[in-house]
DNA sequence: TGTTTTTAATTGATCCGTCAATCAATAAAC
DNA sequence: GTTTATTGATTGACGGATCAATTAAAAACA
């Protein structure tokens, strides 16, 4: 029964339902076939759109970039002073959406894949100097050393990311934005 | 042509080359036959001296920690003031042993793994609540907030870790144990 | 309008490879 | 002669990928 036009639904499941899969199973041990079932369709179709298990992950990954790019956009539109940058892309990172535990899982993962495999590193150092450019243009104007402040904020945000993929205790959100935010302050303190 | 007493040194070859082959690999393509054959013997003699795949990476993660617990005992003996043993703390996680690729990779697979594997998790817990243990008690006679500070330390030690992984420019070590050390201060002045 | 051809959607069956694990057999040491 | 060390061969399972076949919508055509 094939109604016409299904492709971008079919993406669209596939890409979630991937997501989904590797916060269950960890990336290790995820399979086209579990993939599939869980968007609703066979294995079969699911390489007919992607061609291949590798290219569900990265467009996976690539998903999950993009929506946390929509966020901090978003969050950062309103920002008028430094300051208020500053906060905006804290809070983008630390998002409701960005602490779902299948996006906390499936950054882990990625963090893990891009050790190996060039195309997602190569995806990952995108969103390095997205967060990177964001954050010492925000810092420019109240520290004379934006960089070092900038890297040690983003390391800050990674390794609390990290813990949190690991503690099945609700709502460390505000403990990790308040942790960065501190960090900030201090850091730019004389 | 079988020596006697060959078991200990089988074990430690195996445990050694699981770590080696997760460097190269990842976790995640890990194969029991190249671990084998990196340790200079057959999969079938690798089986015998651990039983299962999981058995010996998670000797492998095991081997990790303690090798780490060993540096940061050893760094710790030395230091007489309270201020001394945060250093050495932090010093002993920025190590060079630590910092060798091998490690760093298998510390990366050892988190995703934490993820799904409950063994795994307790390992790590075990970890997580010894820097924990150490950094409060050095941090007590400083602070009159010792929890959140050695929060803050633990996750941005994690973070840089991660952030190692994934650059291939050498000597970021000195460059994290300031930022670390930064952190330290600036959380330390009123 | 009715008929035919093309195209997209979809799956069941299947192939090929790989990998963990087992087992039986051999060879030395005690 | 029993125990330990060791491996080649094999098994059983699983996973990614392919393919042929089926269904229905759309387009072309009569």
């Amino acid at each position: 029964m094939p109604r016409i036009g299904m492709e971008p639904q079919r993406r669209e499941a596939l890409v979630r339902a991937t997501i989904a899969e590797i916060a269950v199973s960890g990336a290790r041990d995820v399979t086209v076939a579990r993939i599939a079932k869980r968007a609703g369709m066979s294995p079969a179709l699911a390489h007919h759109y992607f061609g291949s298990k590798d290219r569900m992950l990265l467009a996976a990954m690539r998903r999950i970039l993009s929506d946390f790019g929509a966020d901090a956009r978003r969050a950062m539109a309103q920002a008028e002073t430094p300051r208020a940058r500053l906060d905006a892309i804290v809070r983008a990172s630390f998002g409701p959406d960005n602490f779902d535990r299948e996006v906390v899982a499936a950054w882990l993962n990625f963090y893990v894949q891009a050790h190996g495999d060039a195309d997602t590193r190569r995806l990952l150092h995108v969103y390095h100097a997205r967060l990177r450019s964001n954050l010492v243009h925000a810092l420019r104007p109240l520290t004379d050393d934006p960089a070092t402040l900038a890297e040690g904020i983003g390391a800050l945000i990674d390794g609390l990311y990290m813990r949190q993929a690991l503690r099945r205790t609700e709502l460390a959100t505000d403990r990790s934005v308040a942790l960065v935010t501190d960090y900030i302050e201090r850091g730019l303190a004389p």
